[in-house]
DNA sequence: AATGAATGAGGTTTCATTCAT
DNA sequence: AATGAATGAAACCTCATTCAT
């Protein structure tokens, strides 16, 4: 999550810094408040928890979806950067994606209750974050690109199944049903954007149809 | 007052008739609203498409959340069946294991929005439909044993997975952003199930088929 | 104001009877409370007043708006009344009018408060209420009407005319600023109202100009 | 901190300039935005327009009710200038009131929307007006006491009767109902304040003067 | 003196649930 | 059993006013 940096290593700009640090108070206040009580959590109770009087919250976000909003874009904010960050180092390709993928999934466990709680929020707010879920696609396409290059990397695999795919392993966090386990999800992910020979057994199937 | 009969002595058929009749208008008009306005969607929206006033519902459902359970359960109850269903008829057992997750899917999809409203909902309401999931769960296993016994399933696949992975592929049905497409999901999950040769690379199966 | 009639002489019509006592409690109780705390008096004090929860008062009327445009119609609708009463009996047709006048502004002058509140509002309510306010205006014609007939009533006067004069009169009752009587506003308009003579002293004006 | 100088040795003038340049940029920015979303409009509106912290707006009045009165005594007190100009002129008293009036209704149409937001508002917003009122009413007075000397004017009519009378043609300005119309409000108006003779068709009177 | 971010009481409205009919 | 009017806690949001910079 953000680390607030020390009082004394930031250029401190009266006021404006002040408000800043109110703001990144309210995003981090809402991320546990809307974990704790899901899509309904109240805004005083995002005010509350971040010391701040409900006014504050309305004045950095106009609404409460807005707010929402702001959470969902700084989710993919972050896993931008992560897929970003991969970039720069030079491992065989498929293993960096799926050492993203873990990344993130990691991430987004974190706060999987917030996630799950925005999840069941309306289709409006993921709408809004579309440029940052489309930043989030460009890069992830890269990566599969160079996969693609080294050949290790199912061929036909695009970043919107990438997308789909985590998506259904964030849904997997969220209920726990016995013997759900997102670790086991994404790791059959991950198999499953391996590059592959034939199925196995393939006469015997082919025989019954 | 009007003493109540006990349960065995009750004679009256065709009140009886008429209240299951209501229930089930209820639980469809449930459907629908929530499927159309989220989950959270009004009582007295559920009431008024099943022509009921709203203590009616409440007489059928004492909660609200009560009747989101039974939503739950139903759908659960729908899967099983078609499970049960695909049991009885011997085609190769991954293949029907594959059209029985394909009609649920389909089924699920009828009503994404409701699935999804349900999706963001309180775990509890998950919780209490533990049984009807275990009853799923079961059920799969013995369709999962025998695609193993004919060695055509990926051997480490439980049901569980299974679970997750339709779970993470109806999560995808909510969401529409670009590249989405819950069929194609559907589609890499069930190629995942197929037992298979080794990495890419390697001949020895590639006279088969 | 509304007299509730006894228990007895009402055909109680079960809920719908109570429903309707309701809608009069709560309107009389607005009267108090505009005219008590001005047109933001709060819809909780309204309810509260009445005896009832917030909530019936939102069954019947869906805004705080609307409620007030109600306010409005029913003195619209009272005065249509004392003139239609007025209609019937047959005295010198503009002492008939200046008698209606007066007991018109009686009646205004009695929630004048409230009166001044709704003045303050948004010209919005008041354009709500205008088929009331035509009608009115269309029964105070007839009486114009006679009137003129009669030979009366200063021949050029319509019924737009006696409603901004009254408007003003009603004014007036608002503020209580030294010298300020309705009574003698509405006397002078009164006898605006007669026909009269030419002017005193027509000559000399007629020679400054 | 800084010692506030006493009242007396206080030499700066060029920040009171700004200050008093403020103060009426302010003032002028109420009226416009009073005018625009009527009494309730917001403090911040009102600082905004006048290109101005909201705080700049409290140091020059302490109260929104403060602003507010400010403006309805400029109002008056711009009444009383105009009739302060027409005792100069010595036209016939009554046309030069007649005058008068026209053009102080002229002047309270151009802001007739804040005018009837204002006129909403509290009787106690008008009560601490009432140095400038009384003002106005001597200064009316005035003006009266030479028609009622020429023998132009009805004898009855006090300057209270005037206020009261513009106070009903003020209103008409913030209705707009069919028919309604100002002009017409006050040309009844001005009639009504000539000296006339008895009912139509008695001759006494038609030779005075 | 000016600024505008912060405050938080309080306003309107909603909606799950109860209860008289 | 069914109805739907009533309830009222609580949600979201506004805005006059304060205060640190």
């Amino acid at each position: 999550m953000i680390e607030p940096l020390s009082e004394t290593e930031r250029p401190v700009r009266t006021l404006r810094a002040d408000a800043r640090r109110n703001r990144e108070r309210i995003l981090e206040s809402a991320r546990l408040v809307f974990a704790e009580h899901g899509a309904d959590a109240q805004m005083d109770d995002v005010a509350h928890r971040a010391r701040v009087g409900v006014g504050t919250v309305y004045r950095h976000f106009p609404t409460k979806e807005a707010l929402m909003v702001e959470l969902v874009r700084q989710k993919f904010r972050l896993f931008s950067a992560t897929v970003r960050e991969a970039l720069e180092c030079d491992g065989e390709p498929l293993a960096v994606l799926a050492d993203v993928l873990l990344r993130n999934a990691d991430a987004a466990a974190r706060d999987a209750t917030m996630q799950q709680a925005l999840a069941g929020a309306d289709e409006h707010i993921w709408t809004q974050a579309q440029p940052e879920q489309q930043e989030l696609s460009g890069l992830t396409e890269t990566l599969i690109a160079r996969a693609r290059q080294a050949g290790t990397i199912r061929p036909d695999i695009t970043a919107a199944d990438i997308g789909m795919l985590m998506c259904g392993v964030s849904a997997t966090m969220g209920h726990n049903a016995p013997g759900f386990d997102w670790h086991r999800h994404l790791e059959l992910v991950i198999d499953m954007l391996r590059r592959r020979g034939p199925v196995a057994g393939s006469p015997q199937h082919s025989a019954q149809e």
